[in-house]
DNA sequence: CCCCCCATTGAACCAAAGTCCAATGGCAGC
DNA sequence: GCTGCCATTGGACTTTGGTTCAATGGGGGG
């Protein structure tokens, strides 16, 4: 729960050379590294510890499951590992869907190691912001689950600008009923005004009536 | 002012046996298409007619200005035309920075027929999207235009969720003084809700105060 | 069966927002 | 100098929003 000094790397490659390598290099440029033979081997330890302030280095072509494949599994996580790929035969429709789903770069071997160390920084400032904005998100629908039916009906409609006798006449209760349900939405919610109501709303995906 | 009906693709290619086929198969589709024997021709001709929903299909190398430099200048748009490559001589890293300039996909001479107009018909898609949000964003920003100095001032600190009383303290007037403002907002701004002047801000960028 | 949470309503009251109407002063342009 | 826009304030009034206290009824769990 306290691991933010030095972000980790993890390098996922089958020639252990180049574990070896990637390894060397951006240990001394002050990051933790741990190396993985295989993406099945890099799953398994994932399980365990997964610890955000991370990134990936990740070989396109691996026995077992691919570059690729691995990159699309950890995509199904709202804050997923940003990677950053090196190939020794890699090729452009490869390039291309890196890039796509996600990737930081893609590096060819032999790489630069600057590049390698450039690329890491981006990864590691775009995984800290990722993680700042999802921690967020995740505050806020904490709170959404804490409101009670009514009280959501209710929330959905004042986001949506809707005053107390509207509220009122939609959900078919009294303008009093409406008043109370709406201090305990923004008591839940920790605001004090519609408008930060709003944002939060929206930050979370939380849908306006209408 | 009225040409929604086929989205026009232009084609920018130095080798002409290119820009036919391109052509050919493209217009076979349904789509408008221009082709340009360099990207100096492509920019001479596009200051004239400006038509937004279309989509550039780029070469990499030619001579003069290159794709992605061509990519690079159209990015200053507030609304690019999306770009899809294709080269015959392309190579990862070219790849990468197509990619990462926001390239809707890059494709390799001989190209897949059917992986162009998939393509295309992607960035069709993003581009219709992307104008439908920067004519909203440009719209809202015009009502902000309206607003007189005071007025924003105003209006910066109600989408902050401050009341009328803070905000006539914040800025040395009376709270009737805010409220003339606050209407005027209101109505320049054409919402009846605070809760719809914090989304319209938000979407333009204007930052509450504090 | 009792307790707690939820939803509901009522009354009374205060604070805030919105809406009139009227008036003053500065400032730029014709 | 007149005109129009902007910023400002005052007063009076209505509508909304927010709070407090009190009460009822349903439903689930110990």
């Amino acid at each position: 729960m306290a691991n933010l000094s030095p972000p980790a790397v993890f390098i996922v490659d089958d020639d252990s050379s180049v574990r070896r390598s990637v390894t060397r290099i951006v240990r001394q440029a002050g990051f933790e590294v741990r190396g993985f033979a295989s993406a099945e081997e890099f799953l398994a330890a994932r399980l365990e510890s997964a610890e955000p302030p991370a990134c990936l280095v990740l070989d396109l072509r691996m026995p077992g499951i691919g570059g690729l494949e691995l990159q699309r599994e950890l995509a199904a996580d709202p804050a997923p590992c940003p990677v950053i790929f090196i190939s020794g035969n890699g090729d452009i429709p490869a390039t291309v869907q890196a890039m796509k789903q996600g990737a930081v770069t893609f590096l060819s071997k032999p790489f630069d190691h600057d590049e390698l160390l450039q690329a890491i920084h981006e990864a590691v400032t775009r995984q800290r912001d990722l993680l700042a904005t999802t921690s967020r998100v995740g505050e806020v629908r904490r709170r959404i689950g804490l409101l009670s039916g009514r009280e959501s009906e209710v929330m959905a409609w004042v986001i949506s600008g809707a005053l107390n006798k509207q509220i009122a006449g939609e959900l078919g209760i009294v303008e009093q009923t409406v008043k109370v349900h709406r201090a305990r939405v923004m008591e839940k919610m920790q605001v004090v005004s519609v408008a930060e109501l709003v944002r939060l709303c929206d930050l979370a995906g939380f849908k306006p009536a209408r």
